[in-house]
DNA sequence: TTCATGTAGATGCAATTGCATATATGTGGG
DNA sequence: CCCACATATATGCAATTGCATCTACATGAA
């Protein structure tokens, strides 16, 4: 066993690291600065947007739980209250799944479909801001080619 | 005006929507992972290396709060109640700063500095087999330095 | 039918976060 | 010296999260 494995495994080398730490602290700015459009502009929290948009993509606007959850990659009981805060807002509906009994629908409603138009007013200018204006676009297509190994 | 901007800004291309969702999606993923590895190791939640190893880096292993505040992007209130924590597992102690009544030093115990030697002997090879491992050398400089870009 | 097992989703509870505000101290005029 | 204002850190409270567990329904085998 040579000495770097000596505690069980290879560590990383410094580009290996720096890549991680970028990812953390990267991640951590934008997301800050796009809150802050958010804020700004009395929305809801960003998270709301990928469930709202999952739902306007899918056929008759209307998932299952647990595909949104696939989709979104959200914790189960995170996105069952999630859920909650969605209905209370009157921007999604549950509706029953006959062919299953465990099973529902979550409807985004007309409200559910305005409000993700109102955010995309804002989350869209805010992500070229602070993500579009500082790549070009060879350098955002690479980004995202790297960040896809990662999954 | 032109028509794109009718809503008050430009809008991402497909390129930066992309990248944006990547950033997202590949921190959580790799986040996820190594939280894994942390949980079956039975170590601390992975904010308190960041801390712990800003301290072991500062000269006589102490910073003021707001010191590791501007390191680790932490919020202020949030290192106030992380410092307790790590306090109370005898990780860091707060000292007096004579300098100035409203400041204090945060010192890294003995303790914290070996709680930190072991949470690297996790984290290293964690970083290492969910990130390097799926990198060349190239590519994690490359992304680092496109990560770069954001802040 | 009955039981063992699996899956969909909800929920109690403790811990953490976010927000706003509080407390205490420092500083530069006047 | 006194005050207005800035800075360092803490904290009450409501909302959110994580974890474990629970309920309800489904399915396949005996």
């Amino acid at each position: 066993m040579s000495e770097r494995e000596k505690d069980g495994g290879e560590l990383p080398g410094p580009e290996t690291t720096a890549a991680w730490i970028g990812l953390m602290r990267a991640r951590e700015r934008v997301l800050a600065r796009i809150e802050a459009d958010f804020k700004a502009a009395t929305l809801p929290p960003l998270g709301w947007y990928d469930v709202l948009w999952e739902l306007v993509q899918a056929e008759e606007g209307r998932l299952r739980p647990f595909e949104i959850e696939a989709r979104t990659l959200l914790a189960q009981y995170s996105l069952s209250r999630l859920i909650d805060r969605l209905a209370k807002e009157g921007l999604v509906r549950r509706e029953a799944f006959d062919a299953d009994g465990r099973g529902q629908w979550v409807v985004v409603t007309e409200a559910g479909r305005a409000m993700r138009e109102r955010m995309w007013r804002t989350y869209g200018p805010s992500i070229e801001t602070h993500i579009g204006a500082r790549l070009t676009e060879a350098e955002a297509r690479q980004l995202a080619a790297l960040l896809a190994k990662l999954r």
